[in-house]
DNA sequence: CAGCCACAGTAACATTTGTCACACGGACAA
DNA sequence: TTGTCCGTGTGACAAATGTTACTGTGGCTG
């Protein structure tokens, strides 16, 4: 068994044989650095990209250059937009940057129908990828909707937690400021708030969680 | 030919023909009065919608009872969510509410699986029903993320004259308020300065568009 | 007609968020 | 060491939005 195999059969453990072979024959392996952009507004999505290792995030572009966080892709996943726009020559509406270095397996898009119909395991991992990346941007509306900048804030910083395993959060507050789509005092100015409220502990470049 | 299958045909031209016959032998028929609130955050969904006349409006709930509209759905259109959730025994996550009466068929969820491999016509359909929610929401969450509320305004009574198709909008301020979790007050302040501005005239429970 | 009610307008004020200006300190390179 | 960034903290102010309170008006009903 080709070591390609092995990381798909553990980053995927769903995917049956026939299909993982599949994936081999038609697939190339490629390898992203953090900082990438591999996927970007307004271009044409010709692949469907499978993360075997690494992790991206999915945002969303303002007409002045404004980020705004959608959520976040790991081993396992696929971009659910991808998927979607497989049926028709459609261009991305989002931005997919590399947040730590990326292996992943790009298949055409044009094999996506045909796996629909003859893969009952490629079958049930897109309807599975739709119905969660469905839920997690209702998640963000809710936030966006309903929620002040303090409670988004909090909500932000455990999801990172949460992706990234542990509890010290290595960001500038300019750049939790971005993904948030506001400014850095802001952040600064909340995060304060919280230290006072004993719910973190600050440090140059790093957040650490005390919840 | 029965009416319900010619309104069926109608409503869903790319239907095959054997696909029509299975929704006629499997569906049921239903009516919903303007109000009736179909579908509920936390209820279990047992079916899927699709609708042949009038109109339903999708929207998620705050914690505290607040609305936040999603988008509509029109003859022709199901609604994603319950195409998504058809796999697990999922619970809602939005809720949906008749506009105008609606007649419609309800279809079990557990044909789903069944006729995404039988019936490329009805594949067709859910792919494309995902990836324009999908594109959908995406919209709105650059909206709320990216624009201030007197846009949100604009996009908002535009979208709805689209939706009922004609400029006059039958609205109080009160319903839009709802509609985009803010106050009333606010509503009135912003659809007066676009009154100043040329863009509506305003008449009592009516905006007339003039853009 | 009188009374009621929903809808709309508006002033005054509170709060939240965005913006500008500037200061401080650590890290690092010349 | 000195100077230069970068990240952070903070005060002062502007703008947008939410809140409270009150007014007026039209339509409906008893």
């Amino acid at each position: 068994m080709s070591k390609e195999t092995i990381s798909i059969k553990k980053a995927f453990p769903n995917f049956s044989n026939d299909l993982i072979q599949e994936i081999e024959a038609n697939s190339s392996f490629q390898t992203f650095k953090a900082g990438d952009v591999i996927m970007r507004t307004g271009q044409y999505i010709k692949n469907t990209i499978l993360i075997l290792k690494g992790q991206l995030k999915i945002y969303r572009e303002g007409e002045d250059g404004e980020e705004f966080l959608m959520y976040y892709l790991q081993p396992g996943q696929a971009c659910a937009i991808s998927l979607i726009c497989s049926t028709k020559n459609q261009t991305s509406q989002i931005t997919a940057k590399v947040v730590e270095d990326v292996e992943a397996v790009t298949i055409p898009l044009a094999l996506m129908d045909k796996w629909m119909m003859n893969h009952r395991s490629w079958y049930e991992f897109v309807i599975y990828t739709y119905r969660t990346r469905f839920e997690e941007v209702l998640e963000v509306i809710d936030n966006i909707a309903f929620r002040a900048m303090d409670e988004r804030l909090e909500f932000y910083l455990k999801r990172h937690a949460k992706a990234c395993g542990c509890k010290e959060i290595n960001l500038s507050h300019q750049e939790i400021a971005l993904e948030l789509n506001t400014s850095r005092e802001v952040v600064s100015r909340l995060l304060k708030k919280m230290e006072q409220r004993g719910l973190v502990n600050l440090h140059r470049n790093q957040i650490e969680l005390l919840m």
